[in-house]
Order: C-alpha cells, then structure tokens, then sequence
DNA sequence: TTGTGTTTTATTGCCTCC
DNA sequence: GGAGGCAATAAAACACAA
C-alpha cells in the first residue's frame, strides 16, 4: 500500500468549500488555498490505498498522491515504489471524485487550461483528469441513451393504446356494416320476390330470343334473378314492341344483373324516368353476391374481404 | 474466504478537425 | 501531422452473497 502524506486537511472542509464555489474553473483561489497552503496537496490518491484516514495514520510525509512522479524525492527505494505502484490503478478519492463531479456539471468538456488547473488542484496527472473526464462523458451518455430509451418506450406503449382503441372501434364499426347488410339484402330479396310474382302474372313470359348468350347470362352473379327472368326482362327492355317495365326495382335490378359484366344499355334508349328510377334504386351501385353461394348468417369475414363486395362504379 | 458481477481507471486504435 | 474525442476493451478495485 502507497503511504501518502497528508497536507492537514479534511474531506468535510473540502466539501463545505466544493458547496460553496459553485464553480470551481473559475477560479481556484479558494482551492489553491485550501489545498496548498499547507506543505503539500490535499488529495491523496484513492479511496482504497490512500484514504484521508490514511493520511494522517500511516505516516507524517508529504508526498502527494502523484508526487513520486516528480521524481523529486528520488531515492532508488522509491523510484522502484514507483515503478511498482505504477503498475496498479488507484481510485481517485471520494472527495477528488466529488470535485470533479462539480467541474462535470458546469462544462462536461474539458479545455487545455482548466484541466492543467484541474490537475494541480487535485493532485492529479492531467492525463487522469482528462480520462476522467472521457469515462464521465462515456458514462453520462449511457445514462442518456437509458432515458432517451425509456422516452421512447413511454411514448410507444400510449401509441400502442390508442391504436387499440382504435381497431376495436373498427370492429364495432364493421359488425355493425354487416347487420345493416344483411338487413339489407333480406329487403331486396323481398322485393324482388314480390315483383317477380306482380311481373309474371301480369306478362307471359317470352322466349329468349336475344343477343345476349347463355355464357354472358352466366356470369351475372345474382342469385336473385334468375336467368330466363334476365332474359326476358332485357328482351322485354330493349324490344321496342314490348312494354317497357318502369318498376325502378325491376329496372335496377337488371341493371345490376348486367353491371357485373360490360353491359352498357345506350342511355338514351332510357327514358328520363327511367333513369332517374335507376338513380334512385341502384345507390350504393353494388352488385349483389349470388345468394346461392352467399352465406347470409354470418358477415364477411373481413370488411376488406373484396370478393363479398362488388362494387361497379 | 471465495467466486462473481459491477464499477472505475486506463489503454488502444480510429476518426475528425485545424 | 498533431491534438483531442470517442468506442471498445482490459484490468484493477470494489461489493456482496454463499
């Protein structure tokens, strides 16, 4: 263990005198007065080799924490005390290290002159203020990065709630586009069976005897009208010597039939009352699922599920 | 007392700036 | 090219449980 000799002082003095220079680069007067007025520094090396305690205990020298390496008290014993005490690390005092916690706070980077000052005040090599310094900034950084982390975990986790919030919301929502659906659809159907009766009992039905191909009928995909009443009704529509049906469900519903494939109707074979039942029926302009493959007890399965809806703008 | 994990001091190598 | 900063790392000192 290095024996230092101690200037006859004490860690206490030292701290009321840190409290009360609240910036110790400016100056070091107080410093230099309290730690040179005596015969030596104050500050003594570490904690675990030299304590203050030590100081006084082991022995009356004056030899400060680094004084062997001014080779000013160089005997053969001592230069190789201090090519043997060179080899360990020593800590720097609780009070050296309070100090320079101080000096940290007021500027954390450290300018040539305050650490030559830095290091005369605390006994110190500049070299070790200045790898203190190092290690301080390392170790203040990590504690930055730890908040910055926590910042961000902070903010993530209320995201993350509100996002949650928000998806059940969208499934309230979607659940309740369903129920309205199928009610929907239900309607229509009953519609549709009720023009259909009024239809055929009122007109008998034609053959088919138009352009339209069974293959292009096929790909209609509504269940509701079957196919010959497709038939029948676009016969009944575009041939001039027919009645044209002005039933807006009846009119819509062919129209919707034929809007699932390219079946564009000239508009102006339509009369305006035509069109403006069309308008009327056929909003939102969607073609109904075939209700023989549709499976109305449940929803969709997902409100983004694009085979359930076939819209035709 | 000892093994182990953590903290602190110090070194090394690379990079940037003047 | 030298000085200084930083990241990575070594190694000593320290704390603490078993």
């Amino acid at each position: 263990m290095a024996a230092a000799g101690g200037g006859g002082s004490s860690g206490s003095n030292f701290s009321v005198l840190l409290q009360s220079q609240r910036s110790p680069c400016a100056t070091s007067q107080p410093l230099d007065a309290f730690f040179f007025t005596g015969s030596s520094p104050s500050f003594q090396g570490s904690r675990s080799m030299v304590s203050f305690e030590d100081v006084h205990q082991v022995n009356g020298s004056t030899r400060p924490f680094f004084r062997s390496f001014d080779h000013e008290e160089n005997g053969d014993e001592e230069l190789d005390e201090y090519f043997h005490q060179r080899e360990k690390k020593r800590r720097l005092s609780v009070d050296q290290v309070h100090f320079l916690e101080k000096s940290f706070e007021v500027e954390n980077k450290l300018e040539p002159e305050r650490k030559i000052q830095l290091a005369k005040d605390l006994g110190l090599q500049p070299r070790q203020v200045a790898i203190w310094f190092q290690n301080r900034r390392a170790r203040w950084k990590t504690k930055q990065l730890e908040k910055d982390y926590e910042a961000l975990q902070t903010s993530y986790n209320s995201l993350k709630a509100d996002y949650d919030t928000l998806l059940k919301e969208k499934d309230k929502l979607k659940a309740e586009v369903s129920l309205v659906t199928d009610k929907l659809l239900l309607r229509e159907k009953g519609n549709l069976e009720l023009s259909d009766k009024d239809a055929l009992s009122q007109e008998p039905k034609k053959p088919i005897g138009d352009s339209t191909s069974e293959g292009e009928v096929s790909k209609v995909s509504i269940g509701a009208c079957k196919q010959e009443d497709i038939s029948s009704a676009k016969s009944d529509i575009f041939d001039s010597d027919s009645p044209h049906y002005t039933d807006g469900v009846h009119s819509s519903l062919l129209e919707a039939c034929d809007s699932s494939y390219v079946f564009e109707p000239d508009q102006s074979d339509l009369s305006q009352d035509e069109e403006d039942n069309l308008s009327k029926s056929l909003w939102p302009p969607y073609v109904f699922p075939k209700l023989e493959d549709a499976d109305y007890s449940e929803p969709p399965a997902s409100f983004e599920d694009q085979s359930f809806w076939c819209w035709s703008y």
